[in-house]
DNA sequence: GCTATCAGTGCAACCGGTTGCGTTGACGGC
DNA sequence: GCCGTCAACGCAACCGGTTGCACTGATAGC
């Protein structure tokens, strides 16, 4: 109330120019030197900065781009989003963020409400759904993370089933034949690979996998440590556990230390993601390194070339086994 | 371009009604249940939603209320930030986040753009920006987690200095007279208050802070196995290390273990802020919880009382102790 | 010297809502 | 039966930019 802002108008008058003069400068559509130095000028004299709505409104375009992650709190969504943060940074465009909780009710929601403040496009990270629900709307869209085949046309993801063939297979060097999964929700593309991988993995050196040594969780800490106790339970013997992401690993870590078994000299224990905090695990964990940060950044370029030219390149992601202490060689076991 | 998007004059004309009526209608400014009903059945037969830019450009309000945040990933940040958003969502006002990155120049672009998209509140997370700074704009602005006495005024945050006085309390009660402490970096206000409450519970039981035990670190992880190295090389005993928060615990964590000194067995550890990760460590580490999440809503609520009745009270949060199993006692001593 | 060309600029019509003001008609009190 | 009151509603002005169109003057080509 106490001080109006300064409009482009205001702007206009200042410098002996009307408004489209001021618009054009401002967005480089004018290259005349003496108007421009004038305007410029005037605008940071008065502090000018327009109106995002007015501008909105007045373009059809909100020079934003829609975020929709699951879990805020992951590390490895928050990741993926710090890169397309990042990446637009030094664009015109800023980045819009919201989280759909795994519920695809919620993300159709969250969709709605972004296209409702007309997003020039849309980073969709790990949703489930499909091109059905992707017609709701010609705003471009980028996938992140799903495997899922149907929407390879646009979508930048690791492929999960190698590296957690790599994982397993790193296992299997290391001389440990009887392997205990702690899997991911199954519902979930990402999660259902890794277990692939890991099952491509043992038969390919001719082995079984005991559905005994096998459990299911939600991808969080505590369901690691629940199924960690679960395969105790159980009974049957193993030399390594396979987490189906970091936080499981963690889980399962903790339940062992409770159970006083030792890591890596009883039971050799790998992850998935590489989470800032695995590093610095007791052992520090081996784990699979993906590269978030770069697949937010590469989803970020791939949506401004997009917007720009109608049409965009998607890199091949890749990611690599990072060795720490938390695996062991079986005892006398050379490769 | 396929699709125009309904506007409200479509809705309008199909109603036989003005566009302002379909407006008052929409805001609830009008009861007359039959055009009410006759709007509201157009509505979502035509799928109107309707256009934020508009909205925003007319009525002067955005409906959103920005939080600045320093670090996206960090865990703290990242709690208070869910916290704000859940307690905006069943408003009518949604949260919009950008990062500072703990830096004084970006905090000050960040907040123009917020103004620029005209948030109607913003919430300012660990901010370093003090009064002078808080004049750019009449834009009502609550605190989060600053301790400066300037701003006391609209502030939500944990007093920093009584939890930190328990957490040395726990251990002096548990019989540790040598402590080392990792220190956060002393620009933030939060980490002077977390050493001066470690100060103060040392002066009230008569002990002395020996300078040599006490080392700097910028609050990671890395540095806390940095600082842990530091002190260990400095060859002076100790039986328990303070750390500023738990990011440099683990760190601390990782280095103690690397030289095979136990905890809590050898030496006891204590973090600061509960974050997840810390219940999964080896041995669960015993820190201060601070409740975040309710920060963060206790905030937004604060916010929304602001912009409604222009006014607000501001709850006062308390930290508490979590004890895990990361302090022992020393042998044989009973407090 | 005359005209085609073109960058620079102004005018005014939008974009799609909100809101002050004025009109209408129903209703109640006298 | 008359008048005051008030909710419901339409009209049109606005919010602050963008952009198509028309106009100008300078420059270039002949």
């Amino acid at each position: 109330m106490s001080e109006q802002s300064v409009t482009m108008a205001d702007i206009a008058q200042r410098a002996n120019v009307s408004k489209s003069t001021v618009s054009r400068v401002l967005s480089g559509k004018i290259s005349n030197p003496k108007t421009r130095r004038a305007i410029l000028n005037v605008v940071d004299e008065l502090g000018f900065a327009p109106n995002h709505f007015a501008q909105g409104l007045a373009s059809g375009r909100s020079m934003t781009i829609g975020v929709v992650t699951q879990n805020m709190s992951s590390p490895y969504f928050d990741s993926v989003t710090m890169g397309v943060i990042r990446e637009l940074e030094d664009s015109n465009y800023s980045a819009v963020v919201m989280a759909a909780q795994w519920s695809r009710r919620k993300e159709i929601k969250v969709i709605k409400t972004l296209i409702g403040s007309r997003v020039d496009g849309l980073i969709l990270l790990g949703g489930r759904l499909s091109n059905e629900l992707t017609k709701i709307s010609d705003v471009p869209m980028i996938y992140v993370g799903s495997d899922s085949p149907d929407c390879v046309s646009r979508s930048i993801s690791i492929n999960n089933e190698r590296p957690a063939y790599e994982m397993a297979s790193h296992l299997i060097d290391y001389g440990h034949r009887s392997v205990a999964v702690i899997r991911g929700p199954q519902e979930q593309q990402d999660a259902r690979s890794r277990y692939e991988g890991f099952c491509r993995a043992m038969a390919d050196r001719g082995l079984e996998v005991d559905p005994d040594l096998v459990v299911d969780s939600d991808f969080t800490s505590q369901s690691g440590a629940l199924a960690m106790n679960a395969i105790l339970m159980r009974g049957k013997p193993f030399t390594a556990v396979f987490c189906a992401n970091d936080r499981l690993a963690m889980g399962a870590r903790q339940t062992l230390f409770r159970n006083k078994i030792r890591v890596p000299d009883d039971v050799s224990l790998i992850g998935f993601d590489d989470q800032e905090e695995t590093a610095y695990m007791t052992p520090a964990l081996t784990t699979v390194r993906q590269p978030t940060g770069e697949m937010g950044a590469a989803a970020a370029k791939a949506m401004l070339n997009l917007l720009q030219d109608g049409d965009c390149e998607l890199p091949e992601i890749k990611a690599t086994l990072v060795s720490r202490d938390s695996v062991a060689r079986i005892n006398g076991f050379t490769c």
